[in-house]
DNA sequence: TTGTAGGCGTTATCAT
DNA sequence: ATGATAACGCCTACAA
């Protein structure tokens, strides 16, 4: 494999200067240039971005952490990161936190190890320890980006959906369309994220009253179970806080003959394929996957680069009518 | 950041120790192995991967190459691989070409630069200049595996379903079912592919007649102009070579009050969640996309190691009973 | 506009 | 069992 040096050699000039005129672009010699560009294709010349990672002690590999690949909500996510990441000539490294058998502090001595420019944490650490860790990669000056969770700010760059005006939203949506009585299905969930629904819903309605909370499984047998209280209690409209088992949940209202929206419309948080292809195609708040993804590599590249950037960025979600509510 | 050189200062003993009782195991004296240790935790060493890998003329990172990652049908191979790659601490490339605007050249150009261990591509590069593209990589001694593609075998390493087995496996399956009467729905696709099913079909059938063909776009609209063709033809059974296309036809098929499985049976190929929860759900012929993935791994890894390894791999599907057939 | 020289952090070779 | 030294391929002061 040609080096640099071979180039420089080859074409008569000094390894700083094929290095600069390849790198920073720089007035060269007309002449100069040619003999270098001939000596290149001549040689097969490919540069080693390593052994340039070493002396620039920076990489251009951003890894992403998350909890398994195969699931649309975070491959959606990751498909945004790549877009932009591959815009800038950035490389991205996956980690599957599900699949790994690591603890978090090994996967986060794996960065270090591999000198990687920035970290974006998809909807992961959901325990207090979360943040102890991220404050250490940020001790290390390693840019990260927390993405996909709602929580108050505590020093490091955040990026989430806006989850409230996603609730007010939707509350509206169903509202306007004659369901007054609602009912809010969501799985085994914090407080306070909950409380961002409920808050939305507040909005919306202006007043007190609340919707009915109900939690569930994300199991298909088990999402029927929540049917007879849905109906006991004469509910018009269900806003599933998961686009999953707002899938699952449509499944067995049709099978349990209740019909989809008349009896009972459904409103799914979440607009990936599946809400497409869910019978009746789901109606449905989407949360903007991809435009998260690409705002967080956009993030993580403005600290790269040293630059200004809005440390927490929200994004604003917006209703996909189709046939469930 | 603490160095080598740091710690075998702080240790009293030279680099190259530090280094071959990190790397190498080899025997050590009890105290000296203490000095080390106390120096590394003393001074927080994290050890420099990209270093290592300048030094040694080799990289742990092994690159996916696929066309989107937002895509079940690929996302679960690429799980598969990394919880392989995971296990042998390699880290994980991707590369999504829908995504990069980039040419092959580019991209393999790319791989070159950052030194990748390994390449493995996924469902990729369906025109001549593909094979050319990888005897390129080859030539390079970057390790490579082919994965998901059925064809003739090149020189360089394959791996893929056999679709001969999931088609006949398929069409046992209905027969089976008392539905003889067969449709082979599927999208465009080379002739060379549709011989596979063909001879799968023949191999079941023993004899010499063909289901009929249908080809058909992707879009939901228009999977349900084939529908008139499959009735006036009275077929029993639909076998869809694509899991997408075979939920959108199902779809289409409830809603055009043809029951399933009584009045058409429907087959997908593929075994993602998309055939879970479809309605009704998707009997299917799983493909094996995660263990086609921790092969494919596998598969490089041995390539990487320099060890034996068989250079065609054939993944034995296998049919998935639910509603639909 | 171009060149010289040193070093990024590690490992390999050869020596002790 | 341990050390000294020289690379790996590149970039970057500093110098000319």
């Amino acid at each position: 494999m040609a080096t640099l040096k071979d180039i420089a050699k080859h074409a008569n000039v000094s390894a700083c200067t094929v290095s600069r005129y390849l790198n920073d672009d720089i007035v060269i010699k007309k002449e100069t240039e040619e003999r270098i560009l001939h000596a290149i294709k001549e040689l097969g010349y490919v540069r080693n971005v390593v052994a340039k990672s070493l002396k620039r002690k920076e990489t251009f590999n951003i890894a992403v952490i998350l909890p398994k690949i195969n699931n649309l909500y975070y491959s959606e996510i990751t498909s945004g990161i790549s877009q932009t990441l591959g815009k800038h000539h950035y490389n991205l490294y996956i980690y599957e936190v599900d699949n790994l058998n690591l603890q978090e502090e090994a996967i986060l001595q794996l960065m270090r190890e591999n000198m990687v420019a920035g970290i974006i944490f998809i909807g992961l650490f959901s325990d207090t320890s979360f943040s102890e860790s991220i404050q250490n990669v940020i001790d290390w000056n390693i840019p990260v980006v927390y993405a996909n969770r709602c929580m108050p700010f505590e020093g490091f760059p955040l990026l989430y959906p806006d989850l409230v005006q996603a609730s007010k939203l939707g509350t509206e949506y169903l509202q306007a369309s004659g369901k007054n009585k609602l009912a809010f299905v969501h799985k085994k969930v914090p407080d306070q994220l909950l409380a961002l629904f409920l808050e939305g819903y507040r909005q919306a309605t202006n007043s007190d009253e609340k919707p009915l909370l109900l939690e569930i499984s994300d199991e298909l047998e088990l999402v029927k179970d929540c049917i007879p209280t849905l109906v006991e209690n004469s509910i018009e409209g269900v806003f599933v806080l998961n686009e999953l088992s707002a899938v699952y949940l449509t499944k067995a209202l049709v099978q349990a003959n209740i019909r989809i929206p008349e009896d009972m419309a459904v409103l799914s948080l979440g607009n990936s394929l599946m809400s497409q292809i869910s019978t009746p195609e789901l109606t449905c708040v989407d949360l903007q996957n991809r435009e998260l993804g690409i705002k967080s590599a956009e993030m993580i590249l403005s600290q790269i680069r040293k630059e200004e950037f809005e440390p927490v960025t929200v994004l604003a979600p917006c209703i996909v009518v189709r046939k469930s509510a």
